[in-house]
DNA sequence: TGTACATCAGTGAACGCGCGTTCACTGATGTAC
DNA sequence: TGTACATCAGTGAACGCGCGTTCACTGATGTAC
């Protein structure tokens, strides 16, 4: 199985060119399907059918089922991760209230968008998929992206978050990596805060796409933004300290 | 279709007594079906495989797959929120740390030893299926759980969170329904906070089972007791408020 | 530039599988007199 | 207490379905001389 350059250059055959193009149009297919079914549920067969080819024909692009999902999954956290990016992007970056608020919105508003394909990738298990270590790095993007901005908030004195968790050495040994991730300089405490932080934005999300807030909250978008006001408090996140850390910390005054 | 009593008294018909039998039965095998496969594979044939019965056999007790899993949802509902009254119930009434961070850890534990239960009703939604209301009572039992500890730890004085977030009136309204769950008595702000927790409890479990600490937290306990610490700070849950809320407050001194 | 051969895309039939649900049936259990 | 009839549990065969994957094939595209 050849793998797909992910450009095509001039000098490329035309055979290599429609194969590449097939390949894209392939997984386009894949993700409208998705969209109106579960991650489970999507088919080859119901695949090539909307492609109108013989269900025998995928096989020369995807090499199983498995394959098709994971580069399902793989284009997921891409996908996601480049929607968080841009709307960082697009703020004042030492804004950094600004920037948080604003991303953590974009994620949510991508897996509004895109429930199924939120489903793929933070959703339940696929029954009988394992995940290869290739989506690790797709996944990590979309971490890098959020906790960014938290560790140059940090970098910057502009996170002071008031919660500050005794993290046994063995946590903080898996936490350095984490920090890893975003070039380093974050306190082991911090670290620990910033994880609960991503995790509540993922998991909130699951919570409101996954349906735990029918027949309770409808206001889902008021809740979200009053869901972020909590947690940016609880960060401390903002221009000033609100209370120094540890009793004497790096706050002015 | 005949609705099976709960209680078998003794006047009961033998035949009534081994119908409500093989109707538990049967919701048992289909439980440590789920244990090892997910919901969306469970399957009634895999189900009667094990009980020795024809497939035909189980439409005298289920009306359809459906209705099977809907009882395995209602069933794994009130397992969890069971599991999560009974260790609040343990400890003192009083010591409203103690209990949410005994409750909560309830909660975690019954979800890693029930993993694919867990992904009945918190992952995502099962294809096909669309819940009945019957379900949602036996949810609010867990939420119930986990926000009275919270509600009454407000009443007695010991819930002081520092992030007020302002409620918008439309969203209050919809908390007041959840205020109501567990007896009223919480400001919008407060309930407000309190979803809030009970949310990020809900999914940080999920994160944990769905895998998304691998490859980067392999310390899940510690994880999981630093994530508490952090939002019981920030519930500002204790026996002295550690600031007053919204400049004036109820708090003592 | 033209020909001979190799490569590769896509076909269509077939494999074996498991699923949910229906239905006419049998034999055992329960009930009314 | 005994008999006649009604109820109901469970059977087994069958329905129609869709699935992932394999395989021998054809015809078109690409390459070497």
């Amino acid at each position: 199985l050849v793998t797909v350059p992910e450009t095509v250059n001039a000098s490329t055959t035309a055979r290599a060119r429609a194969r590449a193009e097939l390949s894209r149009e392939i997984l386009v297919t894949a993700r409208a399907r998705l969209a109106e079914e579960g991650p489970a549920q999507l088919s080859l067969r119901a695949v090539a059918r909307d492609l109108g080819l013989a269900p025998s024909a995928l096989y020369r692009y995807y090499e199983s089922r498995d394959a098709l999902l994971t580069a399902l999954i793989i284009g997921a956290y891409r996908d996601l991760g480049r929607a968080a990016a841009e709307a960082d992007a697009a703020i004042d970056p030492d804004a950094y209230v600004d920037r948080w608020l604003a991303t953590t919105r974009a994620v949510r508003s991508w897996g509004l968008g895109h429930p199924q394909e939120w489903a793929l990738i933070y959703g339940s298990p696929v029954p009988g998929y394992r995940a290869p270590d290739d989506t690790v790095d797709a996944a990590n993007q979309v971490t890098v992206a959020l906790v960014r901005i938290l560790a140059e908030a940090y970098a910057a004195g502009h996170l002071h978050p008031p919660a500050a968790p005794e993290v046994p050495a063995h946590l903080a040994a898996e936490l350095a990596r984490v920090r890893d991730l975003v070039g380093g300089g974050l306190p082991d405490d911090v670290a620990a805060v910033v994880v609960v932080a991503w995790g509540y934005v993922l998991g909130a999300v699951s919570l409101e796409l996954f349906g735990h807030y029918d027949h309770a909250i409808e206001a889902r978008a008021s809740m979200w933004d009053v869901a972020m006001a909590v947690l940016t408090t609880s960060l401390g996140l903002g221009r000033r300290p609100s209370r120094s850390r540890r009793g004497e910390g790096r706050s002015g005054r």
